[in-house]
RNA sequence: UCCUGCGUAGCUCAAUGGUAGAGCAACCGGCUGUUAACCGGUUGGUUGGUGGUUCGAGUCCGCCCGCAGGAGCCA
């Protein structure tokens, strides 16, 4: 293969030329001077040319270049101040691979809807490019998490019969002579899975038909969903904390040039370092009414409960034991209170809320049928799901991640939107 | 789904019911260290659609469409 050169490693070729394939980012000229915001999907750098140095027939080229042309640049690779990077390419010849039309995006300010509609074009902003990588990077890391651990990564079907969540937010379709359901959690398939190979994750996209539209909610995001066997609630808490530890201190190790584009506060994240305070849900009202926030037990916690409990702390919280009502059909009840739920959902501080939902699950057939019948659920379809407890029931549990919101968190952004390439929202299918 | 707001040049926004403007972008010219560069000039409009009120509607009213902010619900 022949050597290819990178922004993001050209602090190991300073003082030698290389050719750097990429987009023109941005462009001023001064005459006899041109700068060059080059930028080749791992970083950007300023390229400089002068007239002295490349001629007056390239220069006269390169001063005619249109924003996002794309562009082969051969040059000396040198370490700068002046250049925001610390690194910069003097100029001594460009290729122009392609002449871009005029770009609709500009350096100055621009409305949400012209951006999304856009966000084709939008992805290669230094803001957006910073966000993918940063997801990337969260991505990576959960499932070297899991896969250093034991677990077995066991994919779910997207397609399926049955609900997990309410039926109202299923997105329907047709599956031959009957209809099937868009999936909404791997979860339910993960119990199967970890009765079969006992720590077991699942990764992939989940869709919901909420007519929600918040800066907190996809209509398609994913989740990171592992399910172990033998696990109590204690044991879920650890495993939340300890993945959640690992995300940001990767993050913070591997995405610095990124984090400072999107100049995120690091030492806020930093912060959010074990022992993450555990509070029951009980406590966390008690909390709430003590902050002088109105809250009745019972209810669940709002957008603005969860912004008000999160600001009371510097890491993630843990709130557990929410009550039946709440929670899910499949949330084990709490031994020592049966009005609350062995549940557990991690809030991230800073305001910005839940990031994950889980807990230990129902183990006692009987008393899950029980609470599926008073749900008015469709038992029959479900047998497959009781048939877990049928045979040689176990103590488990396991909980979601949802990447998006966990990017948000990370990258401190005042909404969700922008930490998938192309999102799925309430009144957004294209592009 | 509900509440609120907004649709005017490619973009961001002005315009008392009375001749639709500015900045940026684009285009032309100038400038040897710019960081959203700067300076001078030029071009650019079916004011989201539709019906109405009025001598006259970007502006007021009805309906429709689109988008944004928030709520509920959730990861």
């Amino acid at each position: 293969m022949r050597e290819r050169y990178y922004i993001e490693e050209i602090g190991r070729h300073v003082d030698r030329e290389v050719t750097l394939e990429g987009w023109l980012a941005g462009k001023r000229s001064s005459g006899k001077i041109l700068f060059l915001q080059l930028r080749d999907g791992t970083g950007f750098i300023q390229c400089v040319a002068s007239r002295a140095d490349v001629g007056d027939e390239t220069f006269a080229a390169a001063d005619e270049l249109s924003i996002e042309s794309s562009l082969r640049v051969t040059g000396t690779v040198h370490a700068d101040a002046r250049a925001p990077s610390g690194y910069e390419l003097s100029v001594a010849g460009i290729e122009i691979v392609h002449a871009a039309d005029e770009y609709p995006i500009s350096r100055k300010e621009h409305g949400t809807a012209f951006l999304m509609d856009n966000r084709h074009l939008w992805i290669r902003s230094s803001r957006q490019f910073a966000i993918l990588r940063i997801r990337a990077a969260v991505i990576v890391a959960a499932r070297r998490y899991f896969d250093s651990r034991g677990y077995t990564l066991v994919d779910t079907p997207i397609l399926t019969p049955n609900a997990v969540e309410g039926t109202t937010t299923l997105f329907e379709t047709k599956y031959f002579d009957e209809s099937a359901y868009l999936t909404q959690s791997g979860q339910l398939y993960n119990e199967a899975t970890a009765m079969a190979l006992g720590k077991v994750y699942c990764f992939g996209p989940a869709l919901r038909a909420e007519k929600s539209k918040t800066r907190r909610h996809l209509i398609e995001f994913w989740q990171i969903e592992p399910e172990i066997a033998y696990a109590d609630l204690e044991d879920i808490m650890d495993i939340q904390e300890e993945l959640v530890a690992e995300l940001i201190r990767h993050v913070l190790e591997t995405r610095a040039p990124e984090l400072a584009i999107l100049e995120r506060d690091t030492e806020a994240l930093a912060k959010a370092a074990p022992p993450f305070p555990r509070l029951s849900y009980t406590e966390a009202v008690k909390r709430l009414n003590e902050a002088g926030h109105a809250f009745e037990w019972g209810e669940d916690f709002g957008a603005e409960d969860e912004t008000v409990l999160s600001k009371l702390f510097e890491t993630p919280i843990l709130v557990h034991r929410y009550p039946r009502m709440v929670k899910p059909f499949y949330m084990e009840d709490d031994p020592d209170d049966e009005s609350v739920t062995l549940s557990v959902d991690m809030l991230a501080p800073e305001g910005y809320g839940e990031i994950v939902g889980g807990g230990q699950r129902a183990m006692d057939a009987e008393r899950l049928e029980r609470r599926m019948r008073e749900e008015g659920m469709p038992v029959d379809e479900y047998q497959w799901y009781l048939d877990l407890r049928r045979f040689g029931s176990v103590p488990h549990g396991g909980f979601g991640m949802g990447i998006e919101r966990f990017v948000t968190w990370v990258c401190g952004l005042p909404h969700i939107r922008e930490t998938i390439a192309f999102p799925r929202m309430l009144s957004r299918l294209r592009p």
